[in-house]
DNA sequence: GATTAACTATACGGATGCGTATGGTGATAG
DNA sequence: CTATCACCATACGCATCCGTATAGTTAATC
């Protein structure tokens, strides 16, 4: 039975988070060992009992961020109103994600980086971009849309997402008034 | 007096290549000194002899791709036609432009990521975007726009480029049209 | 109080990166 | 014919990373 004591020793989720931090700052190559133990105030004696490998300290970041990113968004929208409603709060709530949560645009768009070097990070992106467009369109669908137009405004409204995320400029008083002007636009003509 | 025989000997141009070809294929923690010497079938001597360090070999490569990835696209497009046609050759040529050229969207893809954890990379892409929102938006208000609503276009045309650049849906056969489609619609209500 | 499980520190070998120093080659100029 | 310049190869020292092996240290358990 283990009862640790949280202010001294570190678990999985302390390396985790470790690495996100890195991922965030220095990009994937920043993603190392030694890196984040000088980061943690520990030695890699303590990463290497945690995981087998970095390999593994990969997949649980990968794992972790694909649950926050789509499991964890759809939990908290789908309950909220009708698609309409669902829309706005999409991205009223990417818009106002702080950047450097967990679920936030520059872990993401710092994924998305890895992502093209890295096949089973592009595979869980993969996965994850899958998941939202069939969120987002159906959404649309439930909207009256047609299945092509719905298609098309969700692939708008996720590239334009994803554009601003890389861009910075999500917010609404950013040069094109940000995603919620986006998703206004896309909503008002029905 | 340098007559240089092409086939045997190096010069800049030929490592600014390699760095790009290693950007795009393993990202920025790619671009080594050793690594593209590998790839060039030559050894870092040679590298050092036509750059005084890894540092001005960036320097070379945002230098070039600012260009292309400005003036050069400017050249092209602002003899072509009106305001409205010049608008859809932009998303035209955007969307078909090969992934692997200079240009390409890898390319620019790539250099994204580099400037998330490097600021000289930084300041020249937000360069280049204010730049090319600058020209966007200026066709727009050719078009009768006011200021804002030609901002707003602009920005989620572009914001739409950089989105479907990161994933691999700019071309027409994508989920959402591609890029000529957003234009399209942006250009249809006026 | 001895044992065990959970966790951490230290130290190693091997790989790879940087930048420099130095020496060699081949073409051209005098 | 030799001196020079442009260009490239080889080899070095230094640093950093990986993964492993080994040896603590602490807290719970018996």
């Amino acid at each position: 039975m283990v009862s640790v004591d949280p202010r001294k020793l570190l678990g999985p989720e302390d390396w985790l988070k470790a690495g996100f931090r890195a991922l965030a700052q220095g990009g994937p190559a920043a993603v190392k060992v030694e890196a984040l133990a000088r980061d943690l105030g520990a030695t890699k004696g303590s990463f290497y009992w945690h995981f087998k490998d970095s390999a593994a300290l990969k997949q649980g970041m990968l794992a972790l961020w694909q649950d926050l990113a789509t499991q964890q968004v759809v939990a908290r929208i789908a309950s909220a109103g009708g698609a309409h409603q669902q829309i706005a709060a999409l991205a009223q709530e990417a818009a106002q994600m702080p950047d450097h949560s967990f679920g936030g645009p520059l872990i993401e768009a710092a994924i998305r980086d890895w992502g093209r070097y890295d096949a089973d990070v592009r595979q869980c992106i993969e996965t994850v971009d899958r998941d939202r467009m069939a969120f987002v369109t159906g959404l649309f669908v439930a909207l009256g849309l047609s299945a092509g137009e719905a298609g098309q405004r969700a692939g708008l409204l996720y590239a334009a997402y994803v554009g601003m995320m890389h861009l910075g400029t999500l917010a609404a008083d950013a040069p094109g008034g940000g995603l919620a002007a986006v998703a206004e636009r896309l909503l008002a003509t029905l």
